[in-house]
DNA sequence: CGGATTTGACCGGCGC
DNA sequence: GCGCCGGTCAAATCCG
């Protein structure tokens, strides 16, 4: 049964409020994979036979014939379902409106127990008796099921769509997966959890189970459910810090993500408590989007029901690179989550969805000058937290410190030739 | 009953 | 060749 050798996450020590460890795991061996490999990618030779011009937003279906994948190979195209969209909502380029039921709380997502966040005290995943390929394999169409409620109560989401440019980092990218397996990308998170199963909005199978050499954790194997996506994924407890949950994903969803992800109904905002105080308003907006902000305006709160129209990667800047944690709070309408109580559960949901798109988004000219697509996130040690802006402006600056090392995003994304984080290359999706 | 999980067996790479 | 190890397979089992 699970966990035979594995002690009981009971006698676990709880979660510290204030955690500083005498050194960032990240600075222990773990498990990274660099794309450095991809940097033949700007040889012109190597795209022989260039799609750009073949690829509607959205549509995948000329990149499977660009790559001469067959219908049976390729993944169902994603067609999704444009409706409700909030009239003061601004939605740019980079992103697609989705139908999902207005049922949904912030995270919670009753509607449609397969994605709904689980509480990861324990897995309240339900294993529904849905097929697996019409989770996250069915392109976005978000058909209704049974038990949602009536069609009319949509609410609008945003998620993100892949542009051609996009499409040709994809295609590059499965190009060279057919060259070689040895350089498929890879994404590790280091999250706090006491379960061993996180949540990240895609739908897993679990094929294998391995005792860790010199570790009591096992090491768990996951293979996304859909249709051909070979995505796979790790998971093992941290055998450092216990508390902490290490995912290792493989590989890219070619997929886009599930019908009814576990983000937001409503668009919201981030933030990340800086423990070396306040950051300077870098926010031209009025979101007033700080790096020490905790909790939002009413004003702002009135304004949650826009729809989301930039995403930032964010790090808790302090000089020491340790976040004193517990202080991040979300907010997103009259919804309002404290990082104590609720953070990991929001945290594991999104970030992995959405650093995965930022590998499919950034271009890969500019992914050939960063550092290892590797990113370590928990709630203490440097928090790859994210803010999300309602207003379609460009905050690229702002919540980060420049260039400091705490060994957060902007650090594993760092510049190679200046040695300065350069995330505005990274994140800017607009 | 069917999908998900469990778990021992199996396989291939690697070092000696 | 042998043993170790990480990763995967697949039959058995679980479970809603």
């Amino acid at each position: 049964m699970e966990g035979k050798n594995t002690p009981p996450l009971s006698s676990l020590s709880s979660p510290p409020q204030i955690f500083s460890p005498p050194s960032p795991p990240f600075s222990l061996s773990i498990p990274t994979t660099t794309i450095d490999d991809l940097n033949f990618l700007d040889d012109d030779t190597f795209l022989e036979n260039p799609l750009p011009d073949l690829v509607k937003e959205g549509d995948f279906g000329p990149l499977y014939e660009w790559l001469g994948i067959t219908d049976e190979d390729a993944p169902p195209v994603e067609r999704p379902v444009k409706r409700s969209l909030p009239p003061d909502a601004i939605v740019p380029e980079s992103f697609e409106t989705v139908a999902q039921s207005e049922s949904s709380s912030f995270f919670s997502i009753p509607s449609n127990p397969d994605v709904a966040v689980s509480n990861n005290n324990n897995s309240s995943r339900v294993a529904g008796k849905r097929p697996a390929e019409s989770v996250a394999g069915d392109g976005g169409n978000a058909s209704p099921r049974s038990d949602e409620p009536d069609d009319e109560k949509v609410n609008t989401i945003t998620r993100l769509k892949l542009k051609p440019s996009t499409m040709t980092s994809i295609a590059a990218t499965m190009r060279l997966n057919r060259r070689s397996e040895n350089n498929i990308p890879k994404l590790a998170f280091l999250t706090e959890s006491e379960s061993d199963n996180l949540e990240d909005g895609y739908k897993w199978r679990k094929y294998g189970r391995k005792t860790v050499r010199n570790s009591p954790y096992p090491r768990n194997y996951y293979r996304c459910t859909a249709i051909g996506c070979n995505v796979k994924k790790r998971v093992e407890r941290w055998l450092d810090d216990p508390t902490h949950v290490l995912t290792t994903y493989e590989g890219l969803h070619l997929h886009g993500l599930p019908p009814i992800p576990p983000t937001p109904s409503k668009s919201f905002h981030l933030y990340n408590n800086c423990t070396t105080g306040p950051k300077p308003d870098r926010c031209s907006c009025s979101c007033r989007c700080k790096g020490a902000v905790a909790v939002a305006g009413a004003g702002e709160q009135n304004r949650a029901n826009n729809a989301i129209t930039s995403v930032h990667l964010g790090t808790v800047s302090g000089g020491s690179g340790v976040n004193d944690g517990g202080s991040l709070r979300i907010v997103a309408g009259e919804n309002e989550f404290n990082y104590n109580k609720h953070m990991q559960n929001v945290e594991q949901a999104i970030t992995p969805i959405i650093l995965q798109n930022f590998m499919l988004s950034a271009p890969q000219t500019s992914l050939n000058n960063f550092t290892p697509m590797t990113i370590i996130n928990n709630g203490h040690y440097q928090s790859s937290l994210m803010n999300v802006h309602h207003d379609g402006n460009n905050h690229r600056q702002d919540c980060f410190g420049a260039g400091s090392s705490n060994g957060g995003a902007e650090d594993l994304f760092r510049n190679k030739s200046t040695g300065t984080g350069l995330l505005e290359d990274i994140v800017n999706f607009s």
